[in-house]
DNA sequence: GAGTGGTCTAGACCACTGC
DNA sequence: CAGTGGTCTAGACCACTCA
């Protein structure tokens, strides 16, 4: 844990040999790796400040910044008189277009799918309405449960183009790194969100009470051309997800 | 431009006579106070840090930890060398976003509200810190129901900083539309969002069995010099509320 | 009461800007 | 070149948490 750290601060000094390297930024770097390596886990506490400082040979007041960007960005949490926590809820943005495997990561779990279906198909009148294909063209389906670890976290039925994809059996746990190696990432989506309780599959197959809150999330993205790569609907787990938007307020 | 920030510190020194200040808010709200005065235009430059620091007589971190807070709200822009300045235009990608509130109006809905409290009282100290107001400042509480129609959609809570609205009788349905007639609505605002389940109070306010699903959305609405105007937490019947936005991919 | 984060100080050096 | 923000230090005291 603390080696972990340690091992890490001095890696991210070497990395820069061009740039001159920001104590802080590097902190900041090193405590990431360590979450993202699982040597810090969701829940777990860092050392303390002042520890950190003295291991590191560092000023209190450099470590406290490296620590506050992390803390606004949502992977740490800290309770004043308590200590400094690596976050268990995941929060995520509703204005930022990201990845569920990047996200699950950057927290330090490990993303699993495990899939119940993945096949190609007709599109079926909502799809292509979805998607803005004509009727008849082919997709791929994928109806899967999401895991970051053990822990069942969501729900996704995904349709695609077949000719974005092409073979199912490409996308492993990452719709996106599939999309990488061919079109490329989606640059914008509209996504709509509401809350709903968990139906008697749903909470089985999530491990849940029936009834537990859930959100319901509808995810259109597109590619830079404008055309539509992913239909998604996805129930997520009310009690692991946090939404954090920043929004212009209406006009009316 | 020195001197009304000067005063307007020494004014946030006063208004908690009760409770210790943080040296860094008061100087935060000096200069968003000094902004909405108009003794700061956009485009023109603060005093440098050291000079604030000498005025104030502060350190300059504590300095820097007042001007960053408005820069990352973006009110303040600084350029190394150069200076700090007012920005001349909040350039922040926004997501797009449209309420069910907002969706009411369109439909042609009565959007309705039914108080529990409208009162005027000192800040707690959550309140204190979601507002950036100063211990023992004034604020008003509105608790209220909403409905559309006959139909109840919300819990809500909203505290707003008491200078800004005075009579909490001026809020009638829409809280923007009173500050329409004093200060003008917010420009930005940052939402945080989960789903839960209601308690059997809230269930019964809504006329839902215990247990429904809903969203728990906690907002803070800024105005332009980045003085933040309200803070509401607000429980939404999950078969009621959709949150739509568009999400942009970020480079970084 | 020991340990934690939260605030604050009074310095210092560097990198950049603009005259 | 003088002046600015950017980084960093080595202290200090306070407020809070938890056993």
């Amino acid at each position: 844990m603390q080696n972990t750290l340690l091992k890490e601060y001095r890696q991210q000094g070497r990395a820069n040999s061009t740039t001159r390297s920001l104590a802080y930024e590097r902190l900041r770097r090193a405590i990431q790796k360590s979450i993202e390596a699982g040597a810090l886990e969701p829940g777990h506490s860092l050392p303390s400040e002042r520890d950190l400082a003295k291991l590191l040979s560092l000023s209190r007041v450099t470590v406290r910044k490296a620590i506050a960007g992390l803390v606004d960005e949502g992977v740490l949490t800290q309770r004043h008189g308590a200590g400094t926590f690596v976050a268990a809820r995941i929060v995520k943005s509703f204005s930022k277009l990201t990845s569920f495997t990047d996200d699950l990561r950057a927290r330090g779990l490990k993303p699993r799918s495990v899939f119940f279906e993945k096949s190609i198909g007709e599109v079926t009148p909502d799809e292509a309405m979805a998607l803005n294909l004509s009727p008849g063209a082919k997709v791929i389906r994928l109806h899967r449960l999401r895991y970051a670890g053990d822990e069942p976290l969501a729900i996704e039925r995904t349709t695609i183009p077949q000719d974005l994809v092409a073979d199912p059996d490409m996308v492993e746990d990452s719709l996106y790194e599939a999309l990488d190696k061919t079109h490329g990432r989606p640059t914008r989506a509209l996504q709509r969100l509401r809350a709903i309780a968990f139906d008697a599959d749903q909470a089985k197959l999530l491990g849940l009470p029936l009834g537990s809150p859930g959100l319901f999330i509808e995810r259109r993205a597109f590619l830079a051309s404008g055309r539509v790569v992913e239909f998604t609907r996805s129930f997520y787990r009310g009690d692991a997800y946090d939404f954090v938007a920043e929004l212009q307020s209406d006009t009316d």
